[in-house]
RNA sequence: GCGCUUGUAGCUCAGGGGAUAGAGCAACGGACUUCUAAUCCGUUGGCCGUAGGUUCGAUUCCUACCAAGCGCACCA
């Protein structure tokens, strides 16, 4: 059952009802927008349809929400009230909370699914970090970010494919296989200058101790060339399984990890060139292929084979969207860092030049994030005076605290990260919060059955006697689970999920306090056991989209 | 100089044409012989960056400006 949706049908029949009885004339109807309204005293639902009306229909707005009441058929219609310049204010009878709550209960854990998405065919990519190196904090909010996205889009009905795009083709793979090898020698004792551009982490001595370990001085024996071409397939390998293995601890897999230096092997980027040269896209001009991507609103043209025959990044990254709708993805979702922003504008142009629809390429920009201990910006790793990694952080904070942080706030917003709190077992701690409402439920349902109380006698229960404010407002918010997931999903916003669960949490341990399960009188007993059973449920739903565990005891 | 994002309570942030702008923290005052006090209840706290514009109505949309972050390669 969709309370809102079934109210927002009579509404609309209400509308016509009035047009047909003369009262205004409008050619087509806008849509029913119901709200939760800002206070309890403007009702349970309210609208602003009236409102919107009175534009086209130059007719009153007060006037037109009296004949939608004066139509409206609803049988949980308690009163509707028209209120302020032609708000309608719907009060609905208790009974609908109650239908409400048996149907989550009935749900369990698909309770939150919905069709919403209708199966549209997306695919999010996200971290996709060089395999030069680990992964830093920033790699860690994609990481979060993308993951929750992904399972937000799936319980909303979309049919989702997570995919990591390596980039283990061009310079800095070169640059890698040249720093192993400067390391190589360095460790054998045999002088060598490090590479101007070269990565300087201790992770790229660990590669060389390690390939030292195994064969030894063995690469001494080969020439220069076939040494950085060994050392750049093991430490691709290397650094890949690494950072599996780091994305893996931090809950985040993919279905797809596609490499870059493949469309270079395959053909591909060469095969997508000529295409776009052959209608018209991409020119020759100073030796240099370049692509026609100011034709789509670009600053500039932008190079994609440069003059000495090897292919810019660009001419990859256009390779593999035209892989990606090949595969028949509906949309494209790319969860990209802000210092990459500057990219999306040529990169839709490839689309567009492509045939495609640039609209169904939606890039997700990821502001940068900030770590914080004891008040002071953390820039460095205490321990290797580098920058801070992923791995770093989770072992500091954990992996729940480090995932619910990154997840919290808007992705448009910089994300200051207070290591502090994530780390303290408090009542500031959101993570903490919501999970000790979780526990707190677990641990009722263990005291019950130590005392023989069935927990599934949820046929016979008298939902009726759940009647003070802390219990119909659960239910209420527990009711509005379905939608915040299918409007979070539509606009790719998970943070919305973290900010209903602390919600949610909040309404729940305001209860606790409140009213006793345990001991009271037996039917109320029950039926309280079936509102927390629902809770439960409700906030299972919610961590498994935000990827934190569900603890049963703290 | 150009572009993207942001500017809302002391701090960190939600909200996003409509009804008295919300939450958490901090500050202050209360609640444990009772299912986990990692909790709850209450109080205090706002020219929604500035100036214009559109609108019956703007914190929300548009323009300019100011401030912060990030970009502006034949690097990735």
């Amino acid at each position: 059952m969709n309370i809102k949706e079934l109210l927002q049908d009579a509404i609309g029949q209400a509308a016509q009802d009035a047009m047909t009885d003369g009262v205004f004339c409008l050619p087509v109807l806008p849509p029913v927008m119901l709200e939760i309204p800002p206070q309890k005293e403007y009702g349970d639902y309210a609208t602003n349809f009236a409102m919107q009306m009175a534009r086209g229909a130059k007719t009153n707005p007060r006037k037109i929400a009296e004949a939608i009441v004066e139509r409206l058929q609803f049988p949980w219609m308690e009163r509707a009230e028209i209120a302020g310049p032609g708000f309608i204010n719907f009060y609905l009878k208790p009974d609908w909370l109650y239908a409400m709550l048996s149907d989550i209960i009935a749900a369990g854990e698909c309770f939150g699914q919905t069709d919403a998405g209708q199966g549209e065919k997306v695919q999010v990519e996200f971290v996709s970090a060089n395999p030069t190196g680990p992964l830093h904090v920033g790699h860690g909010r994609g990481a979060a970010v993308g993951s929750a996205l992904a399972n937000l889009l799936q319980m909303a009905g979309y049919d989702v494919e997570k995919e990591y795009y390596i980039n283990d083709a061009g310079n800095q793979m070169d640059n890698l296989a040249l720093s192993v090898n400067a390391r190589y020698l360095e460790l054998l004792g045999i002088e060598s200058d490090f590479p101007e551009d070269g990565y300087h982490g201790q992770d790229i001595i660990v590669t060389a101790q390690r390939i030292i370990a195994q064969a030894g001085d063995e690469y001494l024996k080969i020439s220069q060339q076939e040494r950085l071409d060994v050392f750049r397939e093991l430490a691709r390998q290397e650094k890949l399984s690494i950072l599996r293995e780091d994305l893996e601890a931090f809950g985040v897999t993919f279905d797809i990890w596609f490499s870059e230096k493949c469309l270079h092997e395959n053909g591909e980027i060469a095969k997508t060139c000529k295409a776009l040269q052959n209608n018209g896209f991409i020119y020759e001009q100073d030796g240099a292929l370049w692509l026609k991507s100011t034709a789509y609103g670009d600053d500039k043209d932008r190079v994609v084979i440069r003059d000495n025959g090897v292919p810019t990044y660009l001419a990859a990254d256009i390779a593999y969207h035209h892989d990606k709708f090949k595969r028949g993805f509906q949309k494209v979702i790319n969860i990209w860092g802000a210092d990459h922003h500057g990219y999306i504008c040529r990169v839709k142009a490839a689309v567009s030049a492509l045939g495609y629809n640039s609209d169904d390429l939606e890039v997700l920009i990821l502001q940068m994030v900030n770590l914080f201990q004891g008040g002071e910006v953390v820039k460095m790793s205490k321990r290797t005076g580098q920058g801070v990694t992923l791995a770093e952080l989770i072992e500091e904070v954990g992996c729940d605290a480090a995932r619910f942080f990154f997840i919290m706030r808007s992705i448009d917003s910089q994300l200051d990260f207070d290591m502090d709190l994530a780390k303290s077992r408090s009542n500031d701690n959101p993570v903490y919060y919501i999970q000790y409402a979780y526990a707190r439920i677990a641990s009722v349902f263990r005291q019950l059955e130590e005392i023989d109380v069935s927990v599934d006698r949820k046929n016979a229960v008298n939902m009726e006697l759940l009647t003070t404010s802390y219990e119909l407002d659960l239910i209420k918010k527990m009711g509005e689970f379905p939608d915040e997931v299918a409007s979070a999903a539509q606009e790719r916003a998970p943070h919305r999920i973290a900010r209903y669960a602390h919600e949610l949490a909040g309404l729940f341990h305001s209860f606790y306090n409140q009213c006793r399960v345990i001991g009271v009188d037996p039917e109320l007993q029950t039926a309280r056991i079936a509102l927390i059973t629902a809770v439960q449920i409700t906030i299972r739903q919610t961590l498994k989209i935000l990827g934190v565990s569900a603890p049963e005891k703290m």
